[in-house]
DNA sequence: GTAGCTGCAAAAACTTTGCACACAC
DNA sequence: GTGTGTGCAAAGTTTTTGCAGCTAC
């Protein structure tokens, strides 16, 4: 047990099996391991990871640094993923889940991130006049608090 | 020439004649010149620079780089740098002239930077509803937008 | 005079690049 | 079979660290 038996004539790709593949299918790419592997991390975790966070994560055998760097990037331009550069210097990438405009909110206790779909802020920003004359064009907000978990938990100290 | 003649006497630290070494001297800081020389070089910089780059427009003798890190990190502590990390890996820093919290309006164009001082995003956080249970602490945002000169200039292309 | 600061050089950390081989299609 | 993708190793960048000497106070 723990190995299911697999319907012989369904294994050729399984492209089909999984969104992973789905979703590099219709972009064109390759489905590999590597990259199902990836994204399967990426899907898993609740903060944004390093690339070193990120082939910690997958299995034996792992993936070389740069396959994770180069695929990173590709998930990026795709926009299935975001680059969240901290306080350091460490690149940390961290998937989306909505194609849309949205934010993140992450938590200063356990550094966990979640979006949050609705933007209020565009009518707030055409209304604003003093913005020293320019024309906004996008922006980007990044909040930080205390999720649900980390609000009852007694902080330490 | 190009020497020009100092008064004897009204040599000795100059702490009282600039801002720079005031601000300072206020916390404890010792005055040299490459203080004094990478605070005005952030003074005038419109954009966020570079360690780089705020090396390239020191005089010589330039100081070396790890000076200029030791001291924005400093400068950053005090408040009065902020670091703004940008798609790349560079970290790029910036003199905030208010000490209040604000937030920054960056020109794609021309990458220049000016701050806003009112922030009225605070009151519509309380308000939002639909944050996944966070309770928000603080905020980062990063507009972006064409500043009045490069809005007139006809784009390239 | 002393504590703090700087310069230099070496090391560390992170990321990119090149190329031969492997694998998805 | 072909072209894309991967692994490995080397190089490139940016940043940090250690230490001896210097300088602001």
């Amino acid at each position: 047990m723990g190995i299911p038996h697999r319907p012989r004539g369904a294994i050729k790709t399984q492209s089909d099996k999984h969104p992973a593949a789905k979703a590099l299918h219709s972009v064109g790419m390759k489905v590999t391991p590597q990259r199902q592997g990836i994204l399967s991390v990426l899907d898993f975790a609740r903060r944004p990871l390093s690339v070193e966070e990120i082939s910690q994560r997958l299995s034996e055998p792992r993936p070389g640094l740069s396959t994770i760097y180069r695929n990173l990037e590709r998930f990026i331009q795709e926009g299935w993923a975001e680059s969240m550069p901290g306080s350091d210097q460490i690149m940390r990438f961290l998937k989306c889940h909505s194609g849309a405009h949205h934010h993140h909110i992450q938590c200063e206790e356990c550094g966990c991130v979640v979006e949050v779909g609705a933007c209020e802020i565009e009518p707030l920003l055409r209304e604003a006049k003093d913005l020293g004359g320019f024309t906004i064009t996008r922006h980007r907000l990044q909040l930080f608090g205390l999720c649900p978990t980390c609000l009852v938990k007694p902080q330490i100290g």
